[in-house]
This record gives C-alpha cells, structure tokens and sequence, in this order.
DNA sequence: CGTATAAATGTTAGCGCTGTCATTAAAAAA
DNA sequence: TTTTTTAATGACAGCGCTAACATTTATACG
C-alpha cells in the first residue's frame, strides 16, 4: 500500500540502509566502483571492463536500481523522449503509425510520449508548450498547419521536427505524407471509370477531409458528374456518424450511385444504414472508403477504400527523426508515400 | 530546419544574447527579479505580487519560455508524470479509460505517458523499468496479473498504483474493475433466457477474455445445454479474427443458436461472417458482444453486448489516484463498477 | 626495458530547477 | 510611535546524473 510518500524506500534486500533512495552513488558504492563507472556500465557498456560490469550488474540487481531518467535528461541534455502529437489517439487511423513510429524509437533506446490534440477546447500551441517542457529530443506532428506562434515554439525548441499526413513544400523540418489533392483526383477518375452518374459524400468537417472531397469534385464537375450529394460530419468520425449522413443522403432521393466517405469509420456507418434499408451494395449503391483500415477488407461486402500505407509513415519518419538525433544526414526533406485504390466487393 | 544541435538559440526577439539557451535565470534576470520569484510566478502565482506577477509574465512572453520539467522534476522530486499500462494503444476498448483519465489529470496539471505492453517479445517487467525510470507520480496497470519480479518493482518505487479491467482481494494499492466471472454468469443467464440450444464461442486467448468463457460454460452446464461450439483465436482482436471464428464454427454445423464474442469487435466480424453467408440475424444466428463500444449500438443489425463503463474506470481510477498524490485518504481501495447487459437487435 | 599508445577508471563541475530557510518590506496591532 | 505579524522576495544548496577532462593501468612497439 504505497502513500505518496518519495523519501523513503523500505525493505529492499541488500546492504543499503533503509530510508536512502537507490541512486548511482549507492550501487557505485556497493560496486566499489565510482558512479561514473556505474552510469558508463549502463549507458556505454563498451567502455567499462568485463569484471567491473558483472561487478555493477550485480550491485543493480541487488539493489534494485532504476535509474532516473529525469537526472540523466537533464545532464546530458537529452531526455530519450520522442513526442508525436496525433488528433485523437482514439483513432486507429493513427495507432497504426504510431505503433511502428513507437517500435522504432523503443529499439533505439527512446520512448515516445503522446500528445491527443483533439480536444478543441485546448489549443495545439498548449498541447506544443507542455510536451517541449518535456525536452524531447524530437517530435511529430500531424498535419503541415499550425499557428504561427506554435511554429516559432517549435522552432525554437530547436530539435528535429516531422510533420506526417500531408505535404508542403515548405516543411518545419521534414515532411512525410501524401497528396489529398491527388487522392481526390484519383478517386474521381475512378468514379469515372466505374460509370456512377450520380455521388454522394460523407465528408468529415477537417481540413484534409475537405481537400479530398473538394479536389474530387473538381475532376467530377470537369466530367459533366452534376448530381452530388455532399454531407459533412463533425469530426472526429464514426459509425454513428456515417449511418447519419448516409441517411441524409438517402433521404434527399439519393437511390443509385457511389457514396465516397472521408474515413473508413464512416463507410462502415454507410454500409450499415444502406443495409438496414435492404438496399443491394454495390448494385444499387456503392461505397468507398478512405484509410484501408484493418476492418476494411472484413466487412460485408468488403471495402473498396483509398490505400495509406500507415505504417511506412511511421517508419519513414522515425527513421528520418533518427536521423536528424543522430547528427546523419537525410536525404529527402520531402517523402511522398503515395496512395492507391483498393477495389473490392463495395463498389 | 532544426539541426540536433542543442547549445544554441537563435534569433529569439528580445534582449538574450544568441547562443544562451533561454532559462529561469534568463528570464528572472529580464524582469529584473530572482530565478526564484519567476519559478514562484510560474508554480505558486498566489504566492508573488501582481506586479511582480506581471514582470515576470511579460519577460517570459519576451524570451519564449518553456519550462523544463526535467530539472523541475528532478529538484521537487514531482514529475507531474502519470504512466499508464495497457494491452496496446491501438485497441479502442482502453482508449476510452486513458481518454478520461489523462483529461483529469491533464486538469490537474499532470501528463500521462503510455506504456503498450501489447508487444509479447517485451515483458511487462522491462515496460514497468522504462516506465518507472521518468519517475511518474502514479501508475495505471491494465489487470491484476504481475510477475514477481515485476510487483517488486513496482512495490519498490513507492508510488500510487491503480490496477483496472480486473478485480482481486489483493490489489498492489487500488483495484477498479468488475468481475469476469458475474460477466459469465450474467450472460449464460440471458442465452438460458433466451431459450437458445447451441452456443457458440469465439474468445480471444486473453486470461480475461477466457475467464468469461468459463463461468458462461459453468451455469450453461448447469442448465443442460452441451450444444457448444467453442473457438480461441489469438488476441489481439480484430474482425478478421471474428470472421475466422465464425467461420469456424459454422462448419462445423453451427447453423441455429448464439454465438458470445469476447469483444466487440470480434462480434462485428462474426455479424459480418454471417452476413456473407446470408443467414439471418438474429432469426437464425444472435451474436453477442462485449465492452459496448461506440459502434455497437450502430452497427447492423445492432449488436447485444456487454455494456462496461470504461469512461468511468478512467474517472475513478484518475480519482483515487489524484486523492493518492495528494495525500488524500480513499474510501475504497476496492471499486467495482459493474457491468450491464444492453440487449439490442442482434439478438 | 623504456616509451608511446590505448583502455579503464576517476574527479570535478554543472545541467535547470525548487525546497528550505533567511531576509526584507508592508500591514496590523499595541 | 513601536512592536508584532504577515507577505514578498532572495540566497543557497542540492535533486541524480553525465560531459569533459585528468589520471591510472594495461598493452604495443622499437
């Protein structure tokens, strides 16, 4: 039953006295070593004598030992703390990057440390401000804007910045992700292609989803494609979301088409609300989505949806942070990881 | 273009001179005060005058700074660090918890750190060092299952620790959960009342997940029904795996009763499975479903599930571990919030 | 066998902040 | 007015660790 009481450890075996916390100097000591010696056996094994490390590894598992990473941070100033700032960590949409983004850095000896900015009642230079306070050594963002005074934050903080899920061609720092606009036309020809005369759009109220929709009807009005149904949602998306603007639209008269949502999340809404009016997918209706979740190619019928290839952003851009720590070189500035349209059974 | 070069700042508007990097002392010296009164500014506003207040506000406007939280870490031995254990990050079941609790501790001036201890090739003993070596000031764990070794760790740093998603006579401090074993119970009762003959499983292979199985079978077998069809399938969950289960069990014979999925999202890949095959639902087949997630009560047909109240673990679990820090006494060290069945149309 | 070189270990100072106590200024009480 | 109390601020030390340099010990070489 532990009370929030830090000036004393008790009953750890071992010949420390009781009431002293476990730092470098108590295992130095029971080493017989110097604490240097100790912070080298852990940080730079390399560098310390075969015996004097077994002679230290001994001390730590006697003891106990953690070190703390907050005195450690602040002398060699550098904390080993990666921060990635996500819209919602609810969302898979981004679990999936930070997941390889995470792996990444944990191999290499950092841990990151998540910053939800969705929550619109903070602002990000806030969520930007207490994760620097934190020192980390490099950060990533989602999305390529932010307020002018969150960019000089973070400028000058001076560490390696990412920014994912869009492109600019002027980055913070680096830039890893892909072209809405191009999405958008894609799809569109697509849309095309397959010969649907009519389309609807469940489209999440968020800056990129709109890109997305907006770039696909340019090429859809370009083709003569006059009868849209556009429908936004608040963001962030769901089910429940999905089946209201897929109402919507089928209650303005939509009967036969294709429905593009701005997320996975949504179409599987879509889906459920067409199939609870027994109307035939994609005979009657077509779907597609965006994102190629995990679910996407389980659902019935399965998914045709937009291809991000998530985890290769997150790979791309914990190499590239590495890289920037590291002191390496980069080569590109600019990663472009593309997209491609995966038919399946919904349209 | 930040390089990872820390020892300067550059072109911060203001009188510093370049290449110092902006401290207290910084600060303190603009507003013509102590580092201490800025630190008091920042930390203890109530405790300096308004104009001194003022000074200082307009000084750190100037410099741009940040506090590092490091060093203020390291000096008040008070990271203002909260870590957080679960499965993985990438499973919505747990992030509606973490999104309460952080949102109460982020009110309380405190930052959350995730741990995933998703990853098999990593113990949880190893996560719980990494965790601990930042020096939270609390800890949630998902479960109440520890190593050894791992409980001694824990015990060792002194900290408050809140277990969650589990109950047990024996928590390391605060345990807030609900019983798996009354889950079992509760739904085999519904299925009894329900009047189905054959029952179908399909688990994930979670200690939990399996625990819920077992006491279902137990009152099943009470009442006579040995129609079961039992499936495991790895965890973590996925529709995939839902419709892998389902399959399963359908060629098995299946083709007449309920099948009870240990997650939700698991359900949603049986009612897909099933769909696929054009059985109806829930006519032919129900399925049941655990944890009410978001999109339980949206997908179609809408799904019969397990309703637990997982916002309110985070609340509590944040709660007592607030009162914990602070010194407050707790009422209960054991809390259970229980859990209801929420009969929708998939059955 | 002495010198040059490398490997292993130690000493010192200080990272940026806050707890503690001391001091000073202002307000209240006598 | 002087004394007491309170509010506001400051000086100093030290949190636990590592960078940088200093020293010692082992190894290589002519």
């Amino acid at each position: 039953m532990p009370k929030p009481d830090h000036s004393k450890k008790e009953k750890l075996e071992g010949q420390t006295q009781p009431g002293e916390s476990i730092t470098l100097d108590v295992v130095a000591r029971i080493a017989g070593v110097s604490a240097i010696t100790v912070s080298r056996a852990i940080n730079k094994p390399d560098k310390v004598a075969p015996a004097t490390l077994e002679k230290v590894q001994r001390a730590i598992t006697q003891t106990g030992y953690v070190p703390n990473l907050l005195a450690g941070g602040l002398a060699s100033r550098s904390s080993k703390l990666i921060a990635a700032i996500v819209p919602s960590i609810a969302n898979l949409v981004y679990s999936s990057t930070i997941r390889l983004f995470s792996n990444c850095f944990r191999q290499a000896g950092y841990q990151v440390i998540l910053g939800d900015s969705g929550y619109p009642e903070i602002l990000e230079e806030e969520l930007v401000q207490t994760i620097l306070s934190r020192r980390p050594d490099g950060i990533l963002l989602t999305g390529v804007d932010h307020s002018p005074s969150c960019r000089n934050l973070l400028l000058a903080a001076n560490i390696p910045i990412v920014e994912t899920w869009d492109l600019t061609p002027s980055p913070l720092d680096i830039v890893i992700g892909f072209n809405h606009i191009d999405i958008g036309h894609e799809v569109a020809k697509f849309i095309l292609k397959k010969g649907f005369k009519k389309v609807g759009f469940v489209t999440a109220n968020d800056s990129r989803a709109l890109l997305r929709q907006r770039s696909t009807l340019e090429i859809l009005g370009q083709a003569g494609i006059s009868n849209i149904y556009p429908t936004t949602v608040p963001a962030p998306t769901s089910m429940e979301l999905g089946r209201v603007g897929a109402k919507q639209i089928l209650e303005e008269g939509f009967d036969r088409g294709v429905i593009f949502c701005t997320s996975d999340t949504l179409a599987q809404g879509v889906l459920a609300e067409i199939q609870s009016r027994q109307i035939s997918i994609p005979e009657e209706i077509a779907v597609i989505g965006f994102g190629d979740q995990i679910f996407a190619a389980h659902t019935y019928p399965a998914l045709t949806t937009v291809r991000i290839d998530r985890e290769r952003i997150g790979q791309e851009a914990a190499d590239a942070l590495l890289a920037r720590i590291q002191g390496r070189t980069i080569k590109n500035r600019i990663i472009d990881i593309g997209f491609s349209i995966v038919e399946r059974e919904s349209t």
